[in-house]
DNA sequence: GGTAGCATAAAACAAACGTTTAAACAGGGG
DNA sequence: CCCCTGTTTAAACGTTTGTTTTATGCTACC
């Protein structure tokens, strides 16, 4: 064993390449991101991605899952405790869990999880098949709970019909803490608190409840 | 000249180019996709790109602009006929006249349409800085004009949460056009009528008016 | 103190990349 | 007819890509 104490392998070099590699993919994309722009950068042997992560490909695996698996358990946990609380939770309660969870991930001291809520939601439209299989592994059931709270929460919707808003709903979350660059293409409206997560929570959630609730359309 | 009306530039090559890029870039992605890839399945010789389009990033400039334009004309004219037609428009007339335009042109014979509607999904979160310029570019003006629309429609909705719910709905209509692929993250959902533009435009104007229309938050 | 075993290092690998070159080809007007 | 212009072709360009190899350093254990 190196520096490190025995059965851990939490490796400063391991680490340090994640936290660059992490950067690197939120300002130019996975593919666009060679191996040697991430190890110049993080001051490690070229190698060494190979060597930790066993290729390119491994490694982006473990960037998507350090951050994902413990956002996607914090929100199942969240939903957890809201269940227990009542029996029946409101659609705005169930909201709150989901996006809260990112939240407290976006104030995270290791400071890269504000970072990666902007990788997350290139991750959701990435057509790599190493990013979409690490996608829905990662959200497998924190998409069936919700799914089922919300079927509860909304009796009277049709099953299809909410399968429908819930995918609206991933896709104004995702698209809404992708962020600031984005954010730039309705040009000419200087946009404030553009990195204040809470206040952004706070609107995704009014947002989304009514649009989860609004009347089901008469086909 | 060569094969083709003297002033027209409609080249054979130059259009297979853009239509294999095109669907190439909606399965693969814009950096992953190689000059080769697409001059091979298109039956053109690899230096035609650069002659065509100079470099790369000129076919994906031309790629965009071709789909993205009329689309986004479309969506003026749409806008300018409602506003000729009453006074103040609704939020929900106001979002018909956006996204029907996409329906149009996922029917388009050109057949290209539907899938552009995947890629341009994707665009929305592309870090490549020739894709961001061309999105800012070619949506300055359906934003600004749209932005105003729904100003008028929603008087006592605060500016700065005018322009946060537009950001949310362009997620989420980025992300459900984006589509098929995507939408299994939700596993375990078999979702029907996924290419059914037209039951998704319902349901999308459904969620997203109520959305906007959102009793505003007591901050 | 030597010997495993893990981690780092520098160098080389073949393959693929976008781009450029220079030659061949086509057709229309002088 | 030949030249001119726009297009296509094949080949090569120099880089950069992810990965592998070989050698070296270091620590813990017997």
């Amino acid at each position: 064993m190196a520096a490190e104490v025995a059965g851990g392998g939490s490796h400063v070099t391991k680490q340090r390449i994640l936290d660059v590699a992490e950067r690197l993919f939120v300002e130019r994309g996975f593919s666009s991101t060679s191996l040697r722009m991430i190890t110049t950068d993080a001051e490690v042997n070229l190698a060494a991605v190979n060597y930790h992560f066993g290729s390119k490909e491994g490694m982006i695996e473990e960037v998507l899952k350090r951050r994902l698996a413990p956002l996607n358990r914090e929100r199942v946990v969240a939903l957890d405790a809201l269940e227990a609380l009542s029996v029946a939770p409101t659609v705005q309660e169930i909201l709150k869990a989901y996006i809260s969870a990112a939240v407290k991930l976006s104030r995270d001291p290791a400071a890269g999880g504000f970072l990666f809520l902007r990788l997350l939601g290139r991750a959701f439209t990435e057509p790599n098949e190493i990013v979409k299989r690490q996608m829905q592994q990662q959200y497998d059931e924190v998409a069936r709970r919700y799914r089922r709270a919300f079927a509860k929460a909304l009796p009277q919707l049709p099953e299809q019909e909410l399968i429908w808003r819930m995918h609206f709903m991933f896709g104004a979350i995702a698209y809404a803490m992708a962020g600031s660059d984005i954010m730039q293409i309705v040009a000419s409206c200087e946009l404030k608190d553009v990195n204040d997560f809470n206040a952004l929570s706070e609107r995704l959630v009014h947002f989304l409840s009514a649009g989860l609730q609004a009347p089901v359309p008469t086909v």
